[in-house]
DNA sequence: ACGATATGGTTGCAAATGTAACCATCAATT
DNA sequence: AATTGATGGTTACATTTGCAACCATATCGT
């Protein structure tokens, strides 16, 4: 037993990860053209704009990134004096970030890139096939949610 | 206008890269913690596995690597006697790879702990779940497919 | 046969990432 | 209030990656 065959090409984390690397690094290209942003700048400042005023953590969670991913995207944006950082004042241990008006700017800019970039894909990959991958998508976060890991824990992963 | 919301969790690329991420880095803590082996080894290890004696360009086009890692999982398996080059002497800048005996059984013994975690994401996510991802993720091959980009470009992606 | 160009593969270097250790602050227990 | 243990966030260090330059060989045009 154990004798048939196995295909890289049929094995699903294989195909998730060509099909998120396609499709994600095309879009990369297009705001690491334009603004020279990283993905965890522009997912912090997605979380960011769309959220608004919240912490470093929330963040975090908000776009599935680890700590120190978010803590360098924070540092980056806030020399680009795209975000600015206040403490709490019940709480030192946490800072809330906030955009600034250029941060909301290039934000607004950002999404309309995203939005065009979404029905682009739209029309390459057809209305079936979206509908399709968001279901099934929508089962694997399923999935992950109960498994509650999001990314970004602190004690350990395994 | 363009002034509506925009919220990341039904962004396309990140709901791909973040379901890719999960389900890869599952499997991957799999094969890290029996074998010590990477992402680029495992994946060389079942191309080479699969469809025999390849070149290194070969393999890459197959796992859709680009030419540097492949390159360097290639030299990690030959480390550890997993494969063996040799020269075609037709035409000597190419040189042909394959398993060896040890290799061969590592190949079998990670494609079935590969099956297994297959079935197991099978059970997770439900049957229609995997349905509706495997149409979808089709698509996408397909979009791939005509953009030509299987990923291990020379001259340049953009 | 000769130079220009292309191709398989490797390597050096810079940038991105993950891990663990760390600092500061807060909360709970005593 | 002193000790212990979380928690938000940063930083140091090692590993992984991507890119460009590179070497050797092969091919094409002349």
């Amino acid at each position: 037993m154990t004798t048939d065959s196995f295909e890289l090409e049929q094995f699903l984390p294989y195909r998730l990860n060509r099909a998120a690397e396609f499709v994600g690094l095309r879009f990369a290209a297009h705001y690491k053209a334009k603004y020279g942003l990283t993905r965890p700048e522009w997912r912090t400042l997605a979380a960011l704009g769309s959220s608004g005023r919240m912490t470093s953590k929330a963040v975090g969670i908000h776009s599935s990134m680890h700590k120190t991913k978010v803590s360098r995207a924070v540092f980056a944006l806030e020399q680009r004096r795209w975000l600015k950082r206040s403490q709490d004042d019940a709480d030192r241990r946490l800072e809330h970030l906030e955009l600034t008006a250029a941060g909301q700017q290039a934000y607004r800019e950002l999404i309309e890139l995203a939005r065009r970039y979404q029905t682009e894909l739209e029309v390459e990959i057809g209305e079936s096939g979206i509908e399709a991958l968001s279901t099934g998508l929508t089962a694997i976060e399923e999935v992950i949610r109960r498994s509650g890991k999001g990314k970004q824990p602190e004690p350990d992963d395994l």
